[in-house]
RNA sequence: CGGAGUGUGGCGCAGCCUGGUAGCGUGUCUGACUUCUGUUCAGAAGGUCGGGGGUUCGAAUCCCUCCACACCGACCA
């Protein structure tokens, strides 16, 4: 539609003789002045030294002459903008489009035949699954699916640390505290490595014996001389891993076949790029490799990237993994998403790898986000530990659960909807609001079925769908009648495929999640005021046709969230 | 000190790219209906957009400067 009005305008400026494209056209703020406006009268007026506002008049005449029948007014407002009126006809047909395209709808095509990567979430093996993590899967799971609605085949990879001082602070934790039990849970036995980590760490920072005792540890995890050591690392690696797994599966994620990384693989393959380049990329400083980002732009940081005992640091791990990930899958674009302390750590790397691969510089994006906080303060989960993303992830369920105890419906049902709707309102706390900032997690008004949530997105949804089960016994014959005015829901469907493209373009998932609790309001405002299943209602088949288009933006935009749809709440 | 972020009604946020005179949710106050899932609907009050300066007919938006907060700044990741 867009297109159209730009075409239109643009043939009306032909008319007037005036030369000039650069102008623009967007949804005004308010509803009352028209679904798009355009600037163009006050930029030719610019250029034309003429008023704006007689300008604007002008062209309206000029517009008026062919109308296409998409729009059913044209009208000048304020300093000099034309506002455009959709027409019921274009409503009508939009809501037709919804119902024909189905799933595709909101689908474009500006990435098709492209492919792009997306590493995210990152969680390291021996260590709890924490909240970053979380927050990165939930970012990186909807940056994946905006691009893929965008047409361009989707790699989705993630990156795990599986060696370095975490891990063998981990193994000497479980050395001193022993094994677990085998009637442990996969879960519970990662929560217990975890805890073996916290010890081992702890130890770490205030014996100085057991400090030198962990970094044998770690030489030997490198090093693989040690049977017991490794027996111990290939068991915690592997139940780690594992748990993971369970929380991916939970939060709706599925890494692609062959793109798990390690930096245990990683690191052999940076460390001899980097010393193949030392003299060119890398200078030694001081015993360490060295790339001194400052040469070749003064915002950038000097980094190890080998250090002075032949040690790689996670700066060569990261160029290996880079090269690996551009020779084994050849994307077209390869985004990492990561919390912004990796923002100018990643710069510097960046830099280097474009020195050496030149066709890559241009194929990298770091697409980086805040930090999670709390409303309430000080952390503590609710069973007074720390609190990790897999015991959020947990809480918010319970939560969800505790609220559903009214419900008529059996446990099992229950608990599989406390699951997605718990799923959802983290996932909604976290993509609501843009990158750059930190986010404050409110768990109460997470799960609050009311207003800015992800279970209030769920729950409207679910009772558009009552009413399209309730609508099956019910005749519409001789209820076929168009209704003449144009409701705000019908002003907000036709604008998701709009608002897709846009999150694309910014690749901020939050446009989404703003644009979908606009509409289900809008829908709710409809819903409050209209009673559908109704004898009267001679509008009822179209009615019901809006809400199916409804449901079915609501479904494809609360994918792009990471977000499903239950049958009931 | 340098770099890169953030700062908008009590609270949580959108709008900033592309300038047109501030919007959403929650909370507060008032009213409605109890129906297709009332966890709803209608309405009201509430903001000199961190401070100052500049550009412009017009600035939350662009430029400069200052302030506050959290992040990064050679051998952690």
């Amino acid at each position: 539609m867009m297109e159209k009005i730009q075409k239109i305008i643009q043939e009306a400026l032909k008319n007037l003789s005036i030369d000039e494209s650069n102008f623009s056209i967007e949804h005004p703020d308010d509803f009352k002045n028209g679904d798009y406006s355009t600037n163009v009268a006050m930029v030719c007026a610019k250029s034309l030294k003429t008023n704006p506002k007689e300008l604007a008049e002008k062209i309206k005449l000029e517009l008026e002459k062919n109308l296409i029948n998409e729009i059913s007014k044209v009208e000048t407002a304020g300093p000099g903008f034309i506002n455009f009126y959709l027409s019921r006809e274009f409503f009508t047909e939009s809501v037709g489009e919804v119902l024909n395209k189905k799933e595709n709808w909101g689908k474009n095509q500006i990435l098709s035949g492209k492919k792009i990567m997306v590493e995210y979430t990152d969680p390291n093996p021996f260590k709890p699954f924490h909240i970053g993590h979380l927050m990165t899967n939930a970012i990186g799971e909807s940056i994946s699916r905006i691009v893929e609605f965008s047409g361009a085949k989707t790699v989705r990879a993630n990156y795990q640390g599986d060696v370095g001082p975490h891990v063998a602070k981990a193994i000497y934790g479980i050395m001193k505290m022993g094994l677990p039990s085998d009637g442990m849970s996969i879960g519970e036995k990662a929560h217990y490595i975890g805890k073996c980590y916290t010890e081992g760490s702890n130890l770490y920072d205030t014996d100085e014996n057991i400090k030198k005792e962990i970094e044998v540890i770690n030489k030997k995890v490198y090093d693989k001389t040690d049977g017991e050591v490794n027996k111990i690392y290939d068991w915690g690696r592997a139940i780690t891993l594992e748990a993971f797994e369970e929380i991916y599966k939970l939060l709706g994620t599925k890494f692609s076949d062959g793109c798990y990384f390690f930096e245990s693989i990683m690191a052999p393959i940076g460390e001899k790029i980097v010393r193949e380049n030392v003299g060119k990329v890398f200078t030694e400083s001081d015993g360490a490799i060295v790339f001194h980002g400052g040469e070749y732009d003064k915002k950038l940081h000097t980094r190890v990237f080998i250090n002075s005992q032949g040690l790689p640091t996670y700066e060569t791990k990261e160029i290996g993994l880079t090269v690996t990930k551009f020779e084994k899958e050849n994307p077209d674009l390869s985004i990492v998403v990561t919390a912004t302390e990796q923002a100018e750590y990643m710069k510097v790397v960046q830099k280097a790898i474009s020195l050496i691969h030149g066709d890559y510089e241009s194929r990298m994006n770091h697409i980086t986000h805040g930090m999670m906080r709390f409303a309430s303060g000080k952390m503590s989960s609710r069973k007074g530990n720390v609190i990790t993303g897999e015991s959020l992830l947990h809480d918010s369920m319970d939560m969800v659960l505790e609220k559903m105890k009214e419900r008529e419906m059996g446990d099992e049902e229950k608990n599989k909807i406390s699951e997605v709707v718990g799923v959802s309102a983290l996932k909604y706390s976290i993509l609501k609001s843009s990158l750059g900032s930190d986010i404050i997690y409110d768990p109460l008004k997470s799960v609050s079925f009311e207003g800015d949530s992800g279970p209030y997105l769920q729950y409207t949804s679910v009772r558009a769908n009552s009413i399209l089960n309730k609508a099956k016994d019910f005749n519409t014959d001789d209820k076929k009648d168009i209704p003449e005015e144009v409701t705000e829901l019908e002003k907000y469907i036709y604008q998701f495929p709009e608002v897709v493209e846009h999150a694309y373009e910014k690749l901020e998932p939050h446009h989404i999640a703003t644009y979908l609790t606009e509409l289900a309001s809008s829908f709710n405002t409809f819903y409050g005021n209209t009673q559908i299943l109704k004898e009267e209602n001679k509008n009822a088949l179209y009615h019901l046709n809006l809400i199916k288009a409804f449901y079915q933006t609501m479904k494809n935009g609360l994918w792009l969230l990471g977000i499903e749809i239950p049958e009931r709440m």
